[in-house]
RNA sequence: GGCUGCGUAGCUCAAUGGAUAGAGCGUUGCGCUUCGAACGCAAAGGUUGGGGGUUCGAGUCCCUCCGCGGUCGCCA
């Protein structure tokens, strides 16, 4: 990095990832199929003119019964166009029902409560689905949701000014789970992380590590003042500097030593955050400069306000006062405004600040611009709790840059409680006055650290027990998950074979809880559209949790009932049949497991 | 005060507008002399913070009140 140079931190574009497979497979999902199979047959009742015709079937859903004792499938079709089709719930659901009555793949149907139609498919429907499921675990349950559309998923994005805490955490964790469940899900996803490499921030990192500079040349430094960064992690920059520059740095005033310092400091801030990441197998495609928008060659944020401005979307004016209590520095003046009020905010936004430099927010416009630019239609931003006040801003303003043609999601991640054995974590160590993020990860490792942060709703506060992420018990539901995995494996180390697919008679499976098992396969390309449609990566690890439960039960089930054991020496027929259940559901878990980022582990040590 | 998120079993939390609101922990009872127990089975436990509205149907959507947190021009 040169001396002076417009641009600290490079924009870093990796190479694409290998295009996501998306292949649609429309019998994976059986619960989009039977939809489409209601739909059709409402329309039959439309050309028999039971029902009069456009009838919207937007709000009919297949979706699994609540209790297993209902069948395989439920539709609440009768229900939801029941007006529209000027008939009783109940009156309607029996001529659905008896259209469906004559497919050959249902078993039977019938209609329950203000007008549910349950459905039991044909057991066969399940065998094909844990065959697909089995033959090719890699590809079972990713959709074509997605259609290869682009989506950028931005997270982290910690300012470069030392190492990252839980909360950084959480947002990593969530963001890149995220990405990887769109990606399963058919899009085609660029991380990126926005690197607040501008701004006053930057510059007090450049001073502290100036001081540290001084220090490493053997100066007395004394307390650090207030207003600097305390951290030790800034002695290696000093020393680093030291030996770069020797003292060549040390009588010359602030305004020729601070661009070197600062961008030393921040490149290896951005090191110190990468290595970070990485523990967490976290990496981005992208890292983005902030301050290559205003200084590259041309001023993107200059720009940006230029467009606004052309389509009357930038002003000149004066902000009323916050309500509540004045601020004490508070100055009237006129100032360089957003209408961000045009697109739902609640007051305009200031793009300069009083000594005519560009706000955060500018920057922020013209970045999201440039995102635009680079072809993402979609957006996604994770960030903490406690920006939530920027929310609508960020939204109106990417609606105004790309003229509504994109869309910005934005996840907000809630606080992270640190407790171990339920008392709160308040240790004060090298870093200044909070943990580090390394020290849970390296702690309680990648896979508990990971899994517990994706163990909740991301705007709901979450509290994370050192003590208990790392025990091999029932309550913890990371080892939960992972010895299903293992024990599934362990199982086909004892066999001592794999199990093709076309060579597995179901039928043999016939206990309630193997033909759950069977369900709950069936059920996971379901959950994948919802989670991704939703960008709620937790509904995954409920998911395997759920279904790592059920597994666990028909093992246990087989302790006091030995016909129910996986290999049968003198069975061979139902050793095949489990093995084959077995097989996809191994395959399962290790794609829900990957989608969080988690290892499927073949044994536990 | 404005905006925003949250409020569900004793605790921690689930539940694309669907049926009798579910798990885990904890509690209670029963079982297991470990070769499939790094436990199993079962039970009790709820006016989904209060009130109103929309809907065939509301924990979920709208309004209002209460409580907790976050945030509130020139930080990022």
């Amino acid at each position: 990095m040169l001396e002076g140079a417009p641009c600290t931190f490079a924009n870093v574009f990796a190479r694409p990832r290998p295009p996501t497979r998306s292949q649609p497979r429309p019998f994976m999902n059986i619960f989009g199929l039977f939809e489409r199979r209601v739909a059709d047959a409402v329309q039959r009742l439309v050309e028999a003119g039971r029902v009069p015709a456009g009838i919207d079937v937007s709000r009919v859903l297949v979706e699994p019964p609540r209790d297993a004792s209902h069948g395989d499938l439920a539709t609440n079709a009768a229900m939801a166009i029941a007006k529209a089709a000027r008939l009783n719930p109940r009156e309607l659901a029996a001529l659905i029902a008896a259209d469906l009555e004559t497919d050959p793949r249902i078993a039977s149907v019938s209609v329950a409560g203000p007008g549910f139609i349950n459905i039991a498919l044909h057991p066969a429907v399940l065998h094909e689905v844990v065959r697909v499921a089995l033959a090719d675990p890699e590809s079972y349950g990713r959709s074509g949701q997605g259609a290869g559309r682009s989506v950028n998923v931005e997270y982290v994005s910690a300012n470069p000014t030392g190492p990252m805490h839980v909360g950084h955490g959480r947002g990593a964790v969530f963001g890149d789970a995220l990405a990887s469940l769109l990606a399963f899900a058919g899009f085609a996803v660029t991380r990126e992380y926005y690197v607040n490499d501008a701004g006053a921030q930057v510059d007090v990192l450049a001073r502290s590590a100036y001081l540290r500079y001084r220090e490493a040349l053997g100066e007395k430094i004394g307390a650090i003042p207030e207003g600097l960064y305390p951290g030790d992690y800034l002695k290696p920059v000093g020393a680093t500097l030291a030996d770069l520059h020797g003292r060549a740095l040390l009588d010359k005033p602030e305004g020729e030593w601070l661009p070197t310092v600062r961008a030393a400091a921040i490149a290896d801030m951005m090191t110190l955050i990468r290595e970070d990441l990485a523990a967490l197998d976290i990496r981005h495609d992208v890292f983005f400069s902030e301050r290559s928008l205003a200084g590259g060659a041309t001023d993107e944020i200059a720009a940006t306000i230029a467009e606004l401005r052309g389509r009357d979307l930038v002003y000149e004016g004066r902000l009323p006062p916050p309500k509540g209590q004045l601020p004490e520095d508070w100055e009237d003046r006129e100032q360089t405004l957003f209408r961000a009020t045009q697109f739902g905010d609640d007051v305009d936004r200031p793009l300069l600040k009083s000594d005519g430099s560009y706000t955060y927010f500018a920057a922020d416009i013209a970045y999201h611009r440039s995102k635009f630019v680079r072809g993402f239609g979609r957006m996604i931003d994770v960030w903490g709790a406690d920006h939530g006040g920027y929310v609508k801003r960020m939204t109106a303003a990417v609606t105004a840059v790309t003229a509504g043609q994109a869309e910005l999601d934005v996840k907000l991640c809630q606080l992270v409680r640190l407790l171990r054995r339920g008392e709160p974590v308040k240790m004060s160590k090298r870093s200044g006055d909070f943990v580090t993020l390394r020290e849970v990860v390296d702690e309680v490792g990648r896979d508990s650290a990971r899994f517990m942060l994706l163990y909740r709703k991301n705007d709901a506060t979450l509290d994370f027990d050192l003590a208990k992420v790392v025990e091999q018990s029932k309550d913890n539901p990371v080892f939960y998950v992972q010895y299903a995995h293992a024990r599934i494996a362990s199982v086909f180390r004892q066999a001592g074979r794999v199990v093709d697919p076309a060579d597995a008679d179901l039928s043999c499976l016939a206990d309630e809880t193997e033909i759950e098992l069977q369900r709950r396969i069936a059920q996971f390309p379901r959950l994948v559209e919802a989670a991704a449609a939703a960008h709620e990566p937790h509904r995954v690890a409920f998911y395997l949790y759920e279904l790592a439960g059920v597994f666990h039960a028909l093992w246990n089930k087989g302790k006091d009932l030995p016909q129910l054991r996986f290999v049968k020496q003198d069975d061979e027929a139902s050793t095949r049949a489990r093995l084959a259940l077995l097989g996809a559901l191994k395959g399962v878990l290790a794609a829900g497991l990957g989608i969080l980022g988690v290892s499927a582990p073949e044994e536990m040590r």
